[in-house]
Order: structure tokens, then sequence, then C-alpha cells
DNA sequence: GCCCTGTCGTTGCAATTGCAATTATATTCA
DNA sequence: TGAATATAATTGCAATTGCAACGACAGGGC
């Protein structure tokens, strides 16, 4: 992204930049064509689905999905409207909020999925070998748990 | 992302989306902490100065910093009243408006760099050695113009 | 017990964004 | 030519977001 940038691995992160912003664009087009909410109300119903008794407290459930404390807040505030999740106390912690995700919740998410599953496989799936995919996520998993481990700053 | 995926191309999907999450927040951050400006603008700097001349009528900035129209004016706005970028109307088409980077814009997206390019070798090209960068680059570059293809194109 | 510090989740407010007009100009074609 | 239509960029308005504060509670040290 500099003036030539001859190194590969930059080259990668640009070309994996770009593509991240316009299949995200067109996933998101294609919900709303269908009629259903954006994205963002996907990931954490799918965070809550995938948690233990589809259950999460607010910071682990913002962790998760990285998004920040303000905004799971409010995304929770939306689905909870929609009757899409349920707050409740935490029993073992006065302060905690824990967020459980409805049936109507579920059952929302599975039919987003037919949708998102057929952008998946047609705009990104389409375009890889399954060794690279596997290759693929070993890849981001190893970068995903660098940051998550890396509570701290790299060097400046 | 469903109950239970076994389809690698649909993995490395969600580890690629938890990915961009993670280390677009991780670059923000670095941005913020050395008084720097957003990558955002960051980005619509970049595809100007990468720009015949550097200048973009503004539809085709948004199209290629894959932003919309009328989020492309607000953040012009902003660089334009920060003396990044000057607009002057098109000469050969009254509609047109015509966004060109300063010395200023190109000062500043030249600093930014220097913290980015840091950013991207620890938190990404670290993990990756060159052999996959270029795959990736190949694969995602194949992502883009496919999904670009299947809409209009921009007019020079 | 009581203070002190730290964390949890939320909220106020300002900034940013998306969507649907709006204005101005270009293009098409009868 | 001129009416009809299409496109470029912007704007109004409502919705969403980030940041800094806030109140409520937990946990450690005394």
């Amino acid at each position: 992204m500099p003036a030539v940038t001859p190194d590969p691995r930059q080259r990668a992160w640009a070309r994996f930049f770009v593509a991240q912003a316009l299949l995200v664009e067109r996933i998101e087009a294609a919900f709303a064509e269908a009629g259903l909410p954006s994205l963002d109300w996907y990931d954490l119903l799918w965070v809550l689905e995938s948690a233990e008794r589809g259950r999460l407290r607010m910071a682990h459930l913002a962790h998760t999905a990285v998004v920040s404390r303000s905004n799971v807040t409010r995304l929770a505030d939306r689905l909870e409207k929609a009757g899409l999740v349920a707050r409740a106390n935490c029993p073992i912690d006065g302060r905690g909020t824990v967020c459980a995700i409805t049936d109507k919740g579920r059952a929302l998410r599975a039919k987003m999925w037919t949708v998102y599953r057929r952008q998946i496989d047609a705009l990104f799936g389409q375009h890889l070998a399954v060794r690279e995919a596997e290759a693929m996520s070993a890849t981001f998993e190893r970068i995903i748990s660098s940051i998550r481990s890396n509570s701290k700053e790299i060097s400046p």
C-alpha cells in the first residue's frame, strides 16, 4: 500500500482488506434483499447459539463477537426488543448480565444461515481449493490467537 | 458458522472474518495511540495517491475504496477541511467533482504508513510464508475481480 | 467491618453512517 | 430541437457507533 509494495505479505494484506469489504457489502445486500437483519445480528446470534446453553455474559459476548462493550449493549437492546435474546441478572456476580438466545433467535439465525451460506459459497468458497481453505483456516487461526493472547501492545 | 461446519471453506470464511475484525481493531488502536487519523482516511489518501496525477472523480474514488457514495462525500469533506485533499469541478463533466490529494495529504499518508506497516508486519505478515502470501494475494484477487465484474463498471 | 481499587454493564453525547430525496448536468431518442 | 430519462454529487434525517463518564457491585488489604 505504499508507493510500490513489492512485499508479498503486504500485498496479501491489501487484497485481504479489499476482498473483505466487498464480500461484506455483498452479504449485507443479500440479507437486506431477503428482508433479513444485518450481519451484526447474525454474528451475535451465532456466538450465543454456539455457547454452552446458548448464553453468555455481556463482556464475553463482546469479546467473542469482536464488538465494543457499549456496542454490544446496544445490539443486545435491539435483539431483545425483537425477542431474539433475553437478558437476566448473573446469579454469581451482582454486576453481571447474562444474555441468552431465545427459540425465536435460533429460528432467525437458521433462516439467515441459508442466505449467508449461499453467499459464502458463491463469493468466497467457490474460489478456494479445499487444501487452500485448510491452509487459510490454520493461518488465520494463528493470527487470531496471536492477537488474542497479546492483550498488550506490540512494540512501537 | 452453522451448528457445526465441517466444510473447510466455510471454516476459512469464519476465521477470515474474525481475523479481519481483530486486525482492524488493533490497527485502529495503533493509529489512535500515535495521534493519527483512522484507517478510512488512510485508504482514501492511498487510493488517491495511487491514482494518476493523485486525483479521481468522486464515484471512482468511492468504488475503488469500497465506500458508499454519500460516505465518500462526507469523508472527503473532512479530509478537505484538514487540507489533505482538494476538490475541483470536473472539466469534462459539469456534474462531476475531481478530488485530488495535496502535498499535506501525501505527507500524512507517508507518516501513517510507517505505523500501518509495522502493524501489518507484526500482526499479519509475521504469520505468512512468502509462498502463502503469494497464494493468498492470487486468491483474493480472484474473489475481488469476480465480485467487481458482477456489478457495473466505473467510467474513466 | 470498612476503605480502596478494579470491573461490569449501561448511558449521554458527539461523530459517523446509510437511505432516500434533491439539485444540477448529461444523454437519449423521437 | 426538446422532452424524457439517467447519472454525479450532495444533503436531510434517522439510525448506529465510539468515547468518556457513571452507578453498582466485587475483592483485597487492613
